[in-house]
RNA sequence: GGAGAGAUGGCUGAGUGGUCGAAAGCGUCGGUUUUGAAAACCGAUGUGGGGGUAACCCCACCGGGGGUUCGAAUCCCUCUCUCUCCGCCA
């Protein structure tokens, strides 16, 4: 959530920034219900001054003998006006947080504007592999070696679910194994959260309103709705909500694992068959809190301890910055980590590193307290995937695999793969 | 699933209709004292919103929401959470 502060006074430079990332901006109505609202408040706190100036001293004239029926009668009036102009400004109040909420976070500074036309490749690292044979592609890979269960996946759970059997579940979790002993060793702390949030949960994120229609809602009589999360950010955001954080105490850095449920309701292309895009996926998340002074450096760290996995896994990709209409809503800005993926003789996202600001932060009242002066201030939130294995599993098949149709298991997941070769 | 108890400031915990934004203790910060520290003593110590150049003033907040009342931390309804007991348990 943006600042109706910074709106209010300079509606023209935010403005500015937002078209970076919309067709349109129009604060007028804002504004306006902005205005009523203080006017609003001028005139109701002025009643409720006096009704509480009356309600004092009444106790003490019934202490003296006087009859103070005229000030009950008088006060009921002015009660009965209050509750009025109380019911007028809650729904102002509510008209403006929803026009607020609607809008997105301000792209940073070098933030391109427009949308993935101007995302741009920063660096990237290894090279596209060669084969003197016909490759295969990953679906055809994974079946063949026994890896993935794509016909019993949708017997189970329908279309776009899948199930990893043996070797294939071997690999699944050597890679969830790989990136915690990585996060635990750079001191980040490992979460387990709940997989079924509440819809609190989503609107902090950022990512409600705009994608309840692709998560899947649990329907319950006695929690009201809840949803299973689309990714763990969605849970990570909301560990710290409503507190006051010591400044001593951030950077806060954590990683969690859970699978992430989507619905990806049409968004099917033939070419997305496989495990790219499914209802269920693993991740890694990272996350951050972190001072807002601290924020850029913070996503610097991230973004290379994505690169590094990445590499140490020995994947071809590329980093790309996202420009201003590709970043998600609460994000300011964005960087992609993408694989190489040879059937699809494209690149696809295996992680997706933002820095909110101030954004989430506001939209959950998570602060901190400055050790110096006190003074309370929004704090920053990261994030970045580290990693998905959804998009990492295929580029492994079939960046690594060999003529015999066999596939060569990264030298950092051997250790809990007890083999190298898959075949 | 049933029955009961509870939720108050950073923490412990008083307060059951009228200067209660809230006693007391602890903690924290500042000061006095001390060679230094401790102890003791003194003082300060929530958040948000609105008005004002400012000094400052006003409003709201005692788990969330609603109600009763001139007036609610206190009474009523409701939701959430915590604890205790019983039942159930792939």
């Amino acid at each position: 959530m943006l600042d109706l502060k910074r709106i209010r006074e300079n509606p023209e430079e935010i403005k500015k920034v937002l078209l970076k990332r919309m067709d349109s901006v129009d604060f007028s109505e804002l504004l306006a219900f902005d205005q009523k609202r203080r006017e609003l408040i001028l005139k109701v706190e002025a009643l409720k001054a006096n009704r509480n100036q009356v309600s004092s001293e009444i106790p003490r004239l019934k202490a003296a003998g006087v009859d103070v029926q005229s000030q009950l009668d008088q006060m009921k009036l002015v009660s009965m006006e209050i509750k009025s102009l109380d019911d007028e400004w809650v729904q102002l109040e509510s008209k403006i947080r929803l026009l607020l909420e609607a809008l997105p976070n301000l792209p940073a500074e070098d933030v391109l504007a427009g949308g993935k036309e101007n995302n741009k490749t920063v660096r990237d690292w290894g090279s596209r592999p060669i084969f003197d044979f016909t490759p295969k592609n990953h679906v055809d890979l994974a079946t063949d070696l026994g890896l993935i269960d794509y016909r019993r996946g949708a017997q189970l759970g329908g279309n776009g679910f899948w199930i990893y059997r043996g070797k294939g579940a071997l690999l699944e979790w050597a890679l969830l194994n790989f990136f915690v002993e990585e996060h635990l060793s750079d001191g980040y702390e490992m979460i387990l959260p709940p997989h079924i949030l509440n819809e609190e949960c989503g609107y902090v994120s950022g990512q409600f309103p705009k994608f309840k229609e692709d998560v899947f809602y649990i329907e319950s009589e006695q929690e009201g709705r809840q949803f299973l999360l689309p990714t763990s950010e969605t849970a990570l955001i909301n560990l710290h909500r409503n507190e006051i954080l010591a400044e001593e105490s951030l950077p806060r850095k954590y990683f969690s694992y859970t699978p992430c449920y989507r619905k990806e309701a049409g968004s099917y292309r033939a070419q997305e068959r496989g495990m790219i895009r499914g209802h269920q996926f693993n991740k890694v998340e990272l996350f951050q809190f972190t001072r807002p002074e601290d924020s850029e450096k913070a996503m610097e760290e991230m973004i290379q301890k994505g690169e590094r996995l990445v590499q140490k896994l020995g994947l071809h990709y590329r980093l790309v910055k996202l420009a201003a209409q590709d970043c998600s809503a609460a994000m300011g800005k964005t960087f992609d980590i993408e694989l190489w993926i040879p059937s699809m003789n494209e690149y696809k996202e295996v992680s997706s590193s933002s820095n909110a600001y101030d954004y989430q932060a506001r939209r959950g009242e998570i602060r901190m307290r400055r050790k110096e002066s006190k003074k309370i201030e929004y704090i920053h939130s990261l994030n970045a995937s580290g990693l998905a294995t959804s998009r990492l599993f295929p580029a492994i098949l079939e960046q690594f695999q060999r003529k015999n149709g066999s596939v060569v298991v990264p030298e950092v997941l051997r250790k809990w793969m007890h083999q190298e070769i898959l075949e």
